[in-house]
DNA sequence: TAAACTTAGTTTACATGGAAACTATTTCCA
DNA sequence: TGGAAATAGTTTCCATGTAAACTAAGTTTA
């Protein structure tokens, strides 16, 4: 039911147009907003995976250096070890991890996926790629080549890499 | 729980060298680790103030529209309105923020600075705006506008706004 | 006008993620 | 060799942020 707007007797505006000034261009703004617009999308597209950003990247990322150590997935991801000891523990319990103990350093521990991880990994991996190109959106082919290799450039990750 | 392999594990190499398959190219994961950066960097630039990016750009906003509704303010900086309540609680017990209950409306609550946050503002915009030169770190000045032009775009925030 | 609905914000209960302290192991070096 | 330092990961404790339930107020409609 849309409603006629008879003007009340507001003296203050509150309609949605907010002035941002200077934060309209706020790299630290724009960043945060596309970051929970991603994040958003990426439960959308995942949801019966059950799983979160850090927890399908962290599998992936084991699938492919499998029996490197925790720390040093955790390092490549920007993960806390405090984070990473509970994430992959959640993990190990959905079976898709195991952890092990190599003897020749018994403080590390090297992970790498179960069968059914791997499973796992292999049946969404398409889905996977699909959300990156669903993420696109707004932009076009080039446009969203360049916005990759100008969040590379800003983050110190050679498009060598 | 933890197996010991008593096989080598050894071979196994554990250098830095992550291999990141399609999550290099992720823009999930980029945008992920730049929000990281930023918000690092936001903490060394505006130590002094104690505040939090979410609090400072609050104040910011209220800054420029005094007596807009709480929810108003919650919405365009997409803050939930749970967490904008406790956010405002704060920044009300710093004494930068104070709420008034309209009597033309008494569920809203209108949010303006007071005096001392008007100063607090104005003393620490020059700062704010600084950050934002130095966030750009590894990109040249029409790199950094075509970031900020791309991620706009891809926000839906048409660069007019 | 009264009941149903909608809107605004707060409270509660919980999950996430991080810092600091801790345990266990390995390395360094006097 | 043995004590100090370094390294790897875990535990504990806390702050942050969210969903859901809730309170209060305003609007719609029969």
């Amino acid at each position: 039911m849309i409603k006629e707007k008879t003007e009340t007797l507001h003296t203050i505006p509150d309609n949605e147009s907010v002035d941002f000034g200077e934060l309209k261009n706020s790299l630290g703004f724009l960043v945060r907003i596309a970051q929970v617009k991603i994040f958003k999308e990426f439960y959308i597209a995942m949801a019966d995976t059950k799983l979160k950003p850090g927890e399908f990247s962290t599998l992936w990322i084991v699938g492919l250096n499998p029996g490197y150590r925790q720390g040093t997935i955790a390092r490549s991801l920007n993960i806390k070890p405090a984070h990473m000891t509970k994430l992959v523990d959640r993990l190990v319990r959905a079976g898709y991890i195991e952890r092990v103990v190599p003897p020749n350093d018994r403080r590390s521990v090297r992970i790498s996926l179960t069968i059914e991880g791997q499973e796992f990994v292999n049946d969404h991996r398409a889905q996977f790629i699909n959300f990156h190109i669903s993420e696109r959106e707004n932009l076009s082919d080039d446009e969203y080549k360049q916005f990759i290799s100008l969040l590379k450039k800003f983050n110190n990750l050679g498009s060598a890499q």
